[in-house]
RNA sequence: GGGCCUGUAGCUCAGCUAGGUAGAGCAUCUGGCUUUUAACCAGGUGGCCAAGGGUUCGAAUCCCUUCAGGCCCGCCA
């Protein structure tokens, strides 16, 4: 069985309406781990549904959680903002409502990209909007109960007089700074370190917010959350998933959400990815060179305890590839190789939004790797697929868009992350290069034998050989200097398959101008 | 110090949530093939399933112990 049904079979002994969570707070970067989190628990939301099961998907964006520090990727003028609300600190890049908007939306674009649709919840407006207040007020009544709790399990001294509620200073507006004086319902005085006496109406929504680890276990028992799963370094023994659940049980009298850890992704030679160490690849980059089909795969196809190596190189090849693979063994095109587990449900779960009726068209991706180096744009892509016939003229809507944000990935990793060993540039004049006898005679017989072939791989191929045989010059010089006067390169794609998708004419007068 | 994961062919891994004759891809070798940015076809070689113990008619699979590696926690969230 799939992991993603385990769990939902899990879920569904309990006949009630499921709500599956998953937060991640937009201090940064949101990058492939969090979409880890993403896809794990939509996956486990999908088999649900598919089982008949009543169930909401929401994301909880922690908007008003403070900014810990200057990140590597910000300017330093952000120290001014440190302990104040991301939901309240300007926009990075001044197009954005908010810090915490900036982050946020880029990454609510990724999801629709990839065919998630949860319910969105912003903390900063729950915490506004006096939804917090029942549970602020709980949380207060109970500060020696829960403060034993923490101090017990996480083993961890709080400080005298700490409360869980941590007030926002009217005067700084930091969340980090302020130290309560006196609580007596609903009213609590307190000081900053900014200088700032003042007091606080708890029932006055957005004056403070709750810690970390008394805000989560409150918000499961708020919206009623019944699966959440969160990554390792939550995991531990004494961390928040610990203390939670004794505080929503004890103190929220709710039942912890059923959860599954997941391990973090890694970037291949990077190590695992922190955002907050600036070592991470954001969602936004990950999605634009990655098919979202393919990364829905990657996360799918793995167990979630499983730690995963993304490898922003030759691997992402490999890995649209073994995508593809799939599909075609999903439409039975294909036999399956052993080591495919769980191919339908893999491939279903992998799809952003329908599962195609038949096989979605499949052009190589390693050759569309290379005809978007040769082609400009879509367009000219296109008219090559068409006059070498590798496409059918008839092709589908579904299957040109899908072919076109494939060739748009393909691009933006080429341009980002790809190895110098798959680029090339088609130049438009001749190179400059010093061409032996031996090769100006190949390609004198190059030029024969291509005048008068049809222009298609497999003759191209044999006219090469032909040629080089014919002269008596070795096959790997031949493929050299066809290389060298195209590309100025001594390697580049193969070769029949490259020069076809080049005009005939072009190439043809190329060689002659190299002969003279 | 604590936790999680991993250990199966030279390499990367599947098989472990149904306990029932050890699998795939790559590499290698043989044969075919006109030697290309990770080419194709057919076939072959290759494993004490980390070690030890237990449960069982039967264990890679379940349990315990040990060893090795990776990551996380021991600030804050």
């Amino acid at each position: 069985m799939h992991w993603a049904d385990v769990l939902a079979d899990e879920l569904l002994k309990e006949d009630k309406k499921h709500v599956l969570a998953t937060g991640i707070t937009p201090s940064g970067p949101i990058h492939i781990g969090n979409m880890r989190e993403i896809l794990t628990t939509d996956s486990v939301y999908r088999c649900l549904l598919s089982k008949g099961g009543d169930a909401e998907l929401i994301y909880v964006a922690d908007d008003f959680d403070h900014l810990r520090k200057v990140y590597p990727y910000l300017p330093k003028t952000y120290e001014k903002y440190v302990g104040m609300p991301i939901s309240e600190i300007p926009c990075p890049c001044g197009k954005h409502k908010s810090y915490a908007d900036h982050y946020l939306i880029s990454f609510l674009n990724a999801l629709k990209e990839i065919g998630v649709k949860p319910k969105i919840y912003r903390a900063n407006e729950m915490y506004k909007s006096g939804k917090y207040n029942d549970s602020i007020q709980i949380a207060l009544q109970n500060t020696e109960k829960i403060k034993e709790i923490i101090q017990k399990i996480s083993k961890r001294e709080l400080p005298k007089g700490w409360i869980p509620f941590n007030i926002k200073c009217e005067k700084c507006n930091r969340l980090t700074n302020t130290k309560p004086i006196l609580y007596e319902y609903p009213i609590i005085e307190y000081k900053c370190d900014c200088g700032h006496s003042g007091e606080i109406d708890i029932k006055k929504g957005g004056v403070g917010k709750l810690p970390w680890r008394v805000d989560w276990p409150a918000r499961w028992k708020m919206l009623n959350v019944t699966f959440e799963p969160f990554g390792k370094d939550l995991g531990t023994v004494g961390g928040a998933r610990d203390t939670g659940k004794a505080i929503v049980d004890e103190i929220y009298d709710y039942p912890a959400p059923k959860y599954a850890v997941y391990e973090f992704i890694m970037l291949k030679g990077m190590g695992a990815m922190h955002s907050s160490k600036g070592t991470a690849l954001s969602a936004e980059e990950l999605l634009n060179m990655t098919p979202p089909e393919v990364l829905r795969f990657l996360i799918v196809n793995n167990q979630p305890d499983k730690h995963l190596v993304f490898d922003s190189g030759i691997g992402l090849l490999n890995l649209v590839d073994e995508y593809d693979k799939f599909e075609r063994v999903y439409f039975e095109k294909e036999e399956a190789i052993k080591g495919m587990k769980e191919l339908k449900k893999t491939y279903e779960l992998s799809q952003p939004y329908d599962i195609a009726k038949t096989i979605p068209f499949q052009l190589p991706y390693r050759h569309l790797v290379t005809l978007v180096q040769i082609g400009e744009d879509w367009k000219e892509v296109k008219k090559i697929l068409l006059r070498t016939q590798q496409i059918p003229k008839n092709l589908s809507v579904d299957d040109e868009n899908h072919l076109k944000q494939r060739a748009e990935h393909a691009r933006y990793w080429l341009d980002n992350f790809a190895p110098d060993m798959v680029k090339f540039e088609v130049k438009q004049k001749i190179p400059k290069v010093n061409l032996t006898k031996e090769q100006i005679k190949f390609l004198n017989s190059l030029l024969k034998n291509l005048s008068s072939i049809t222009w298609e791989p497999e003759n191209i191929h044999n006219a090469i050989y032909d040629s080089s045989e014919e002269d008596k010059i070795p096959i790997k010089t031949a493929f050299n200097t066809i290389y060298q006067i195209i590309l100025g390169q001594e390697k580049g794609p193969r070769a029949g398959y490259f020069l076809s998708n080049l005009d005939k004419k072009f190439v043809i007068e190329r060689v002659e101008q190299a002969i003279k």
